[in-house]
DNA sequence: GAAGTATTGGATAGGCCAGTACAAAATATG
DNA sequence: CATATTTTGTACTGGCCTATCCAATACTTC
């Protein structure tokens, strides 16, 4: 019926959410999202209305993006509660060193820097990833639960607050990796919090 | 011998320094800097040259001030070891809450909200993070090493990695306190990163 | 092939940005 | 009190910012 876009909605998508991701909100322009994703501004602002709504539309597909392997690792029946655990924090690792510009420095991780950039002042930017934290900790709950059952998890301090501190755990390590820390400092850290679910 | 200044600059300083901390390097404008500190923007742009620099001396600023209670804790030679990372944590839970706008959330930690928005792209700032990180493993590992002689840390981790481990909660905490978790939780996470120092 | 419709590129708008220019004001020194 | 010197307020600059406007384009349907 008339004139087809002759881009892909998602991988435009995509390249908006690297851009935020490595970059951040306020230090990516509009210009910077033209060529981050080869559109014109028109394409732009006719497919996602506003910087502020592609941003939305970007963390949300992050969020998605992110969450589905993550709770296959954690929902994974095969593996004892604190091998998913561990392997969550491997993957966390590998994504770290995954998803990088040329430069040394990890970009992180979308949702911690929107957390610090923009929570407080971005109530539908704080509403995305809050229900992402819930999520998150509700997949982590079932796998120290899991833990408990099996064996492997034998600290006495319930699963909430077990799941809280390793989603802490994931946040230092990403702040650590975006300070500069190497392979093996996210690893350490990452083996010395697993100490913590048997002591 | 000339007309003399009627601010004082350490005033203007914490103010500015405040104002970062609440909203980030980007999103504070020179404008806002003017109404935080009270100056006039011929002031602020003689005593501190430029938006960038100014950034420079109140990040300066926060880590001078926030290492000199800190260093006390961890070298406090009352304490074992184990209890000096404890009240570390104690103090990181206070000043979350202390330093507040009106806004429910916590406005984080400078150093932590800097490496994630600025470190990438701005060397000098990720320069004095850096040195600040360097002054706070050494501490943190005076203390561990305590722990270890006095037998209040039990884990046959070596102390380096330990360090970076409770350096990592502490980003952990700082992101989730800016994520909207409340005193309880950052209190467990902190509880829970201490059993790992005693498996 | 004509009509209708959505996309696209380029120009443009209005505002805010960091930073500067300059003159008026204020004070210490002589 | 005069002079030298610094601070301060105001106005301004050039540029970049988000967002819009509009005409040209390209495609689908009839």
């Amino acid at each position: 019926m008339a004139r087809p876009r002759t881009f892909d909605e998602e991988r435009a998508l995509d390249a908006a959410m690297r851009a935020f991701w490595a970059n951040g909100y306020e230090a990516t322009s509009t210009q910077d999202l033209c060529e981050a994703t080869g559109l014109g501004r028109s394409s732009i602002y006719n497919t996602f209305t506003s910087k502020h709504d592609l941003f939305r539309r970007a963390l949300a597909r992050y969020i998605d993006v992110m969450s589905v392997p993550q709770a296959e690792i954690l929902e994974d029946a095969e593996r004892p509660g604190l091998e998913r655990i561990r392997a969550l924090f491997a993957r966390i690792v590998d994504t770290e060193f995954d998803y990088r510009e040329d430069d040394e420095r990890s970009i992180g991780c979308l949702t911690v820097n929107t957390v610090v950039e923009l929570a407080r002042r971005d109530p539908e930017a704080a509403a995305l990833v809050e229900r992402d934290l819930d999520f998150r900790l509700g997949l982590l709950r079932v796998a120290l639960e899991a833990g408990r059952r099996d064996g492997t998890v034998t600290t006495g301090r319930d699963p909430d607050t077990l799941a809280r501190f390793i989603n802490a755990t994931i946040g230092g390590m990403r702040v650590s990796a975006q300070a500069g820390a190497g392979r093996a400092v996210l690893e350490s850290i990452a083996d010395t919090a697993l100490d913590a679910l048997r002591p």
